[in-house]
DNA sequence: CGTACGCTATTTAAATAGCGTACGGTGCCTTAAT
């Protein structure tokens, strides 16, 4: 049997799919034959699939490394219901007993597939139990997480490519819906994916209709949201900047609506995405903590009462509304004074101190040391020391091996200017994906093109399906020919550049170093 | 960067303008105390 064989007959008998879409069959293909693979697919096209099928033909127990451990939870339980072997989950949010027996079942051969959190692989017992049941393919779902969370938020996240190393480097997998140039640039190179296959589908989903609200003031924008999300057909969701905002939104919306964040009590943040599921819930007011995971097909509009601090982030839970393919809302209420918050919140400070201290610590241990331990002599949380010791290894100034860290620099030098400079350039670039927000809600072109273009997607003919199309404005303000999306341009200052976007008077630009930026056609050559 | 909030000064002495300050999002994991 060819191998295409062999994946469709798997698919068919152990989990019931007759048929494999192109971008499932060959992002598995790849991976049979020993590549690493990076998918970029809309939810619902089966990304799991991609390596529950390759799992079963390969010898050794698949790796996933998933953000969410409610999120492990479904996947054990959506495998459960199939005809494959088991899969498990080890983390902190299960007794320990059961975790030891996940463990046993993996080394037994029992299990397939085993979830895990990057944190766990941040431990050594873990590192040792896989290097004893030598996975054969490493996954990383919701691989975006790598760039969105791993520079700050969960550190962990950037130190994956140790620990696949550390593992001989088996098959690297992975899996997002949403992913732009950068994004997709960073989790290749945090993971150490070599040559990677690069399998991105389609972006377009043709029954949303786009439309940006502009305010001036916030009184305005805040009863704009309420009457309009009160006229709007349910269910829905709105998504607020705040945590505070959420609750006032639904207060103000009334009885089916309810808030929704992080600083909730667990089992109220149960409650409330459970109901939401079964339809007793019309309107759920969330931050960004709600929605990685929903897959609830009849949502009939995402509304923004405030900008999101990406479109990668914008189009994600934009993607939660029509997934039965109806006719569904994505509704921007736009103030640009909102952006500030999401600038704020991306301008991560400076650490000076902190950064010093940690190198200070490396260069002091004798032979190399474990990240835990560097930990542990400087005084600074974990997530902190783990953040000043990645941009040291971004700055080229310490350097991970399967050992543990070693100091690179000159044992002199002052490590807080090049560490200063990397930070800058991660913050240059966060600032223009918000700037990006600003673009599209004020472009006065079809919004679907220029969302497309953002992921590097053209779509030839203004899309007749959001407010600019309807407006009369969209047609002729897209220009095409060398400023297309995805053309290659020069800018004096900033250097070479993909499109994003294209408009008589201003093009929109992805550069290397500068990141996002709007600049006027006649600077650019091609 | 913008907004909310609380205090003080001001003046249509009961309400308001102005100022300073605090705060803002996402989740693992660990460990101690009930």
């Amino acid at each position: 049997m060819s191998t295409r064989e062999k994946l469709q007959s798997a698919a068919a008998n152990t989990f019931g799919w007759s048929r494999l879409r192109p971008e499932q069959r060959t992002a598995m293909e790849h991976l049979v034959e020993g590549r690493d693979v990076l998918v970029v697919l809309p939810t619902g096209a089966g990304k799991s699939a991609i390596y529950q099928v390759p799992g079963l033909l390969l010898p050794g127990p698949t790796l996933v490394v998933s953000p969410l451990t409610a999120l492990q939870r479904d996947q054990v339980a959506a495998i459960a219901e199939s005809h494959a072997p088991r899969a498990v989950a080890v983390n902190s949010a299960q007794a320990a007993k059961v975790s030891e027996r996940a463990w046993d079942a993996v080394d037994t051969g029992e299990a397939e597939y085993l979830f895990l959190a990057p944190e766990q692989l941040a431990k050594e017992e873990v590192l040792r139990q896989l290097d004893e049941v030598a996975p054969s393919l490493f996954v990383v779902d919701e691989a975006h997480c790598v760039s969105v969370w791993g520079h700050d938020f969960r550190p962990d996240y950037l130190r994956l490519s140790e620990v696949i190393e550390r593992l001989g480097h088996p098959r690297v997998l992975a899996l997002t819906a949403t992913a732009d140039g950068p994004v997709r640039d960073d989790i290749v190179r945090h993971l150490g994916m070599r040559d990677p296959v690069r399998v991105v589908a389609g972006f377009d989903r043709p029954n949303l209709h786009l439309a940006v609200r502009h305010a001036v003031d916030d009184k305005g924008k805040r009863e704009g949201v309420v009457d309009w999300v009160t006229a709007a057909p349910k269910p829905g969701l709105v998504y607020a900047a705040t945590r505070k905002d959420t609750e006032r939104y639904a207060e103000a919306l009334g009885d089916r609506t309810a808030a929704y964040h992080a600083g909730l009590k667990a089992s109220e943040r149960r409650r409330v995405h459970d109901r939401f599921m079964a339809g007793e819930l019309d309107v759920v007011v969330a931050t960004s903590a709600f929605g990685m995971g929903i897959d609830k097909p009849d949502v009939r509009f995402v509304a923004h009462a405030s900008a999101p601090e990406s479109l990668d982030s914008y189009y994600q839970q934009i993607g939660r509304a029509g997934r039965d393919g109806e006719r569904a809302d994505a509704m921007l209420f736009y103030r640009a004074e909102d952006l500030g918050l999401q600038r704020f919140l991306t301008s991560h400070r400076q650490d000076t101190d902190g950064v010093r201290q940690v190198a200070e610590a490396v260069r002091e241990h004798e032979g190399a040391a474990n990240p835990r331990e560097i930990g542990d002599a400087v005084d600074q949380s974990r997530r902190r020391a783990m953040n000043n010791l990645n941009l040291l290894e971004q700055a080229h100034l310490v350097s991970f091996s399967p050992h543990g860290v070693d100091y690179r620099g000159d044992e002199a030098e002052d490590v807080a200017p090049r560490v200063a400079e990397i930070a800058e350039q991660r913050r240059r670039l966060d600032r223009s994906r918000v700037e990006m927000l600003r673009e599209y809600a004020e472009t006065r072109s079809c919004r679907r093109q220029f969302l497309l273009g953002y992921f590097g997607e053209t779509l030839d003919e203004p899309c007749g399906f959001c407010d600019t199309c309807e407006a009369g404005t969209a047609r002729g303000h897209t220009v095409g020919g060398k400023f297309s999306p995805g053309s290659e341009v020069r800018h004096e200052r900033w250097g070479t550049g993909r499109v994003v976007h294209g408009e008589p008077d201003r093009v929109t630009v992805l550069f290397g170093e500068a990141g996002y930026r709007t600049v006027k056609p006649d600077h650019l050559r091609s």
